[in-house]
DNA sequence: CCTACCGATCGGTAGG
DNA sequence: CCTACCGATCGGTAGG
């Protein structure tokens, strides 16, 4: 095991001249040990981290294969460029933020929800995307997107088409109902807006739980259902 | 002029030795047409343009240097480093934001206006700042943080805390009238991140105009005004 | 403010 | 996936 995370004590590099019995180099593992395909996930995982701590440009890749015990030209193995990494993740993380959507949207309306309950719902757990325990991914990709290419950016705007999608029939039947008082195409975008630049101030340990702010936001957009006059 | 324009044709080089009568180099301008403290101020315009445009870390202090005349050290100088070009630029565009908001809002409330008109003005002054045409400023301070020192952020922390402090008694009015349901400073925080996202979306050329943008705006936020009871 | 540089950094690669 | 390395880039500087 520590020999997995520190794997780079030269041992007893004159002796190996010495000693022509024992294989050269340090000793490898076997293709079990190795766990392959796992390694491009702990890559990916631990890019995210930095990337959203650092930002992109201050990251090395130096940085990312030393937080997977690797040497510094190894993610190359994996990865044709760094900036492919960094796609990775975003590609990552908006396929399991859609999942995870679709899920929690499900749950909403099995439950019979109303428009306003899965709009709920939604901002919860876009909350939870953004700043929940797993949300090195979506920030990156919200404020990283200069970094990649435009054919890159393409396909990621498919993926946040497909993720914004859920959203639509939603706001309609508020708007229908009076309750958002705005053109649903821009009271999305400005909602978003005022969710997703919750990255920027949020702090987990001082104030505000993101169910607080679920409800904040909801109150701030949402008008009361009319009372309905008998 | 275009001397000034295009001072990289290497002229006579050869000649050069011949002529000793001649001074060296290129003609020197006087002290007058330099135009002196004009510089730093038209390297931090182009350095704004580019970072907005580019990004910080894909802009070259070469570039900046290239698109106001100089060659590639001349930035340093006027300015230590090309982080302290950058702080420059968001420290120089919130000054002059901070100005334009007390303007407008000063303009507004001599016109009789209430605290709707009030965040009326705020919220379209905001729109000019963030998309308008001198708008390269504050979009770059708002999505370049994380290259500068945290004693610069700190310093700029002071500059948007003045000049969010405009909003609060507007928004304390419209929440005491009822018309604003949420949480004063989650409120603040929240409007202006709907507002600062627009940086990622909007285009002058193709749909709303800022106009319309910020009535959608009060119309999400801001509920109706009550029906006097009488 | 230009000329002529330097020197560190860092993404990336050849070969095993 | 490691070793050993390259090579371009680019912020920054000495000296005038």
């Amino acid at each position: 095991m520590s020999a997995v995370l520190s794997p780079r004590k030269p041992a007893a590099v004159a002796a190996a001249a010495v000693v022509p019995t024992r294989p050269r180099g340090r000793p490898r593992k076997t293709a079990l040990e190795r766990d392959d395909g796992n390694r491009r996930r702990d890559l990916i995982t631990a890019a995210a981290r930095l990337f959203h701590r650092k930002g992109f440009a201050a990251t090395r890749t130096r940085d990312i294969a030393e937080a997977v015990g690797m040497r510094s030209g190894s993610p190359f193995y994996h990865f044709a460029s760094k900036q492919a990494l960094l796609f990775a993740v975003m590609d990552e993380g908006m396929r399991s933020a859609i999942a995870q959507q679709a899920q929690a949207l499900q749950q909403a309306c099995s439950a019979g929800a109303d428009a306003c309950g899965q709009l709920h719902a939604l901002v919860r757990n876009h909350f939870d995307v953004l700043l929940g325990p797993r949300s090195d991914f979506i920030p990156v990709m919200l404020y990283e997107a200069r970094a990649i290419s435009p054919a890159q950016r393409r396909a990621l705007a498919h993926l946040t088409s497909e993720y914004e999608a859920a959203w639509v029939p939603v706001l309609q039947a508020l708007r229908a109902q009076g309750r958002l008082r705005c053109d649903v195409k821009l009271a999305r975008l400005l909602i978003f807006g005022a969710l997703n630049w919750s990255v920027q101030w949020f702090s987990a340990r001082k104030g505000v739980s993101l169910d607080a702010l679920t409800d904040a936001a909801l109150a701030l957009f949402i008008a009361p259902a009319h009372k309905e006059t008998p």
